[in-house]
DNA sequence: ATTTTTTTGTTAACTTGCCTAACATAATAA
DNA sequence: TTATTATGTTAGGCAAGTTAACAAAAAAAT
């Protein structure tokens, strides 16, 4: 089942309309039930949604709100069900403080990293708390099948679905990662494979999707959980059999016009005196396979045996294989020169490197090195995410819009 | 006289302090007297500063506010003297409307160019209307001299002010345009030349200094009357004697953490299989001074006497001569694999291209193709400013860093 | 010339959303 | 049992907006 461009804009632009017709009100007042409520209420519900539970006293603090304001605000959220008392916390003296979280009709989401050789989904409320996670890999004939990948979403969320627990609230939204360009509706919507998603999936009507490239997942996770936790701009620079990059700036995400923002695998390449470009050239030039090739072209007889695949490969260079850290070394020295061209342009102050070759710690010092040298200071770090980077990032990105549709302010 | 570390933080952060002692407070009123206005009038001055005057039933169908309101709001903002009545406009019936525009205690600015062949200086109102301006030439010989520069703008600010009309009511704000990084209090301070233009500079006492990139400030001359006025998010590339890049997001300057956001003269180069890069090395060879020695190294006997410098080349190319076009294709074929690189990490939208060689348009059609090639789609435009462009975009942020002192919202 | 219509601007009364002050409640410490 | 302290609610006030009604000033209609 195709989704047709008009379809794909609904599930984007959905929830926005203010100027529907009366006779959707009621649905629409179920979907953001919190678009009436006053301005200290909607700050309450969003720090809530944080996932701290907190007690009056301490959102008070931080919101600068006073205790009759928030008598009230809470009033508000606790009749609509949007945050629940969960408990009562009893300080050195003076009376007990409740604690608050978001409530049941605050509803939940459903996370999908939809990847080419893993679909990983994650159930959880708006304040981030598992209710669920499933994994599926996909079968390795089927790399890149997009069908067989938007089969699997199909599948693995039908099956949540099915297991659906009541006291998780209404599904708020459905978020996915894909490994494409995730475009706009001004942007270029050629050679964009986001559609592929949805040609054998089809989701729950009135249930909004959000879509995201994987890479920029991957760099909100960070953000959220992983190696940037304290920063507010970075970006994230993934290698492996492709690269590419995730831009945070001010807490926010740089798409571009066309979604191609952070596409590194586009920079110009080669490049020097007499020599012209390649389009894509320094995605094939820095990927596993044409790494791993220049790797056994001059592999010495003499040494050990080839090294099976670039796991293998960082394996002996760990373990002080001179010939294997060699060329480790100098795939790290031209991983620190595309970071010094994405510095040169960004100026973020922090990378932060991941991927299956990005992650491991031997290029780090390489890549700062060269980095700094050819370049302006930055910090560079290594991701401390495994393979749920981009799932959490999908998550982290579905329960922020969420929260946004809930409370009637729709950001980007 | 050199400006040290704490007097240069001082001149940045001025106007920030709320929590200053209650001696402070004449001056601080006189500074940001409208720091107590309501959130309506703060809107409507906003939007007389952008330039248009306007009518109050304009003012209050563009901000949603009603007539009551904005009658409220005025009363404050003309006893202030923010705002100033200067016509009516009679429409096909009804009653004349007045005409507002900032008042006389919104003050002037001075924006000054500190080039380092050219001092520039504009005086102008809070919206823009131009009160004075000069030009100073620098003498040739003492290019470069940080110092010289320095006492040029010291004259041309001294002249100024020794034409100050009291009509323009107070001075707000200085701003001066360099051609170093500029650097905020947690970026790296060394390396940027920042405070040269202090060592014979001293600024009137409590007259606040914003400082601002040269490049940066073309960028936001393009967008407020250049090439891209209808765009928020898109990137001015400077190619001359050297090569920079301004970014405007979402029509925010991105400066990054030390201030070196779009300096693509450090993008990695040569960068190809086998080859090591070189810090700064693009800049070198991408600059006018490499460039004409490349023409010259190839340029025939057979042909006309060989062209006197960048200016002549890009005449002769224009004339028709196959040897400089080609010359001065193959250049902008360099150009375009640049600009594919900062589309690659940005990807904006729209590429504005400016500088000495930049600025021609016989550069357009080969940089556009070779860009759209490489990366993403990307419309590619020639600066429509000539070398006032600077000057203009310094002017531009100084009126606006202006308005919100006066309104007591200290942006960034 | 007078009345009507239309637009601009003001006045009056109300609403919202926050605040402070005072009071009520529930816990520990004395 | 009383004092102290933190939490939560009630009462009353204020700032900044709203709508409704009125006043003023202009062209259009009578």
């Amino acid at each position: 089942m195709q989704v047709d461009g008009a379809r794909l804009m609904q599930l984007f632009l959905q929830s926005g309309g203010t100027k529907e017709r009366d006779i959707a009100c009621e649905q629409r007042c179920n979907r953001d039930p919190g678009s009436s409520l006053t301005a200290s209420a909607k700050s309450i519900f969003r720090l809530l949604a944080e996932g701290n539970p907190s007690t009056r006293p301490q959102l008070g603090e931080v919101l600068n709100l006073s205790r009759p304001t928030m008598s009230a605000a809470m009033g508000e959220l606790e009749q609509l069900g949007l945050v629940a008392k969960i408990g009562e916390v009893q300080g050195l003296i003076g009376r007990k403080a409740a604690i608050y979280r978001p409530g049941p009709q605050a509803g939940h989401v459903i996370a999908i990293d939809a990847g080419s050789t893993h679909v990983r989904l994650r159930v959880s409320t708006i304040d981030r708390r598992l209710l669920h996670s499933r994994v599926y890999r996909l079968p390795a004939s089927q790399l890149l099948l997009g069908e067989e990948i938007s089969r699997a979403v199909a599948d693995e969320v039908s099956a949540t679905l099915a297991e659906t627990d009541d006291g998780w609230g209404p599904l708020r939204m459905i978020g996915i990662a894909v490994p494409s360009r995730v475009v706009g509706p001004q942007g270029d919507q050629n050679a964009t494979r986001q559609e592929e998603i949805f040609s054998r999936f089809e989701p729950p009507a009135d249930v909004p999707v959000v879509l995201e490239n994987n890479v920029n997942c991957a760099a909100v996770a960070e953000r959220s959980n992983g190696a940037a936790k304290d920063a507010e701009t970075f970006a994230y620079v993934q290698i492996g059999l492709k690269i590419g990059m995730g831009v945070m700036l001010g807490g926010r995400l740089l798409r571009g016009r066309n979604g191609a923002a952070g596409e590194i695998g586009h920079l110009a390449f080669p490049m020097a005196d007499g020599s012209r470009p390649i389009p894509g050239e320094i995605e094939r030039y820095m990927g596993t396979e044409a790494f791993m090739q220049r790797v056994l072209a001059t592999w010495p007889d003499s040494a050990d045996s080839q090294p099976a695949d670039a796991a293998d490969l960082m394996a002996r260079a760990g373990e002080g294989c001179a010939t294997a850290l060699a060329h480790v070394t100098r795939h790290a020295e031209d991983i620190g020169a595309i970071v010094a061209s994405c510095v040169s342009v960004l100026d973020p102050g922090l990378v932060v490197l991941g991927g299956g070759l990005g992650g491991s710690s031997l290029l780090l010092p390489t890549v700062s090195d060269v980095a700094n040298r050819l370049s302006y200071p930055v910090e560079v770090r290594t991701s401390t995410l495994g393979q749920d980077a981009t799932v959490l990032g999908i998550e982290k990105l579905t329960c922020e819009q969420t929260v946004d549709l809930l409370l009637g302010e729709r950001r980007d």
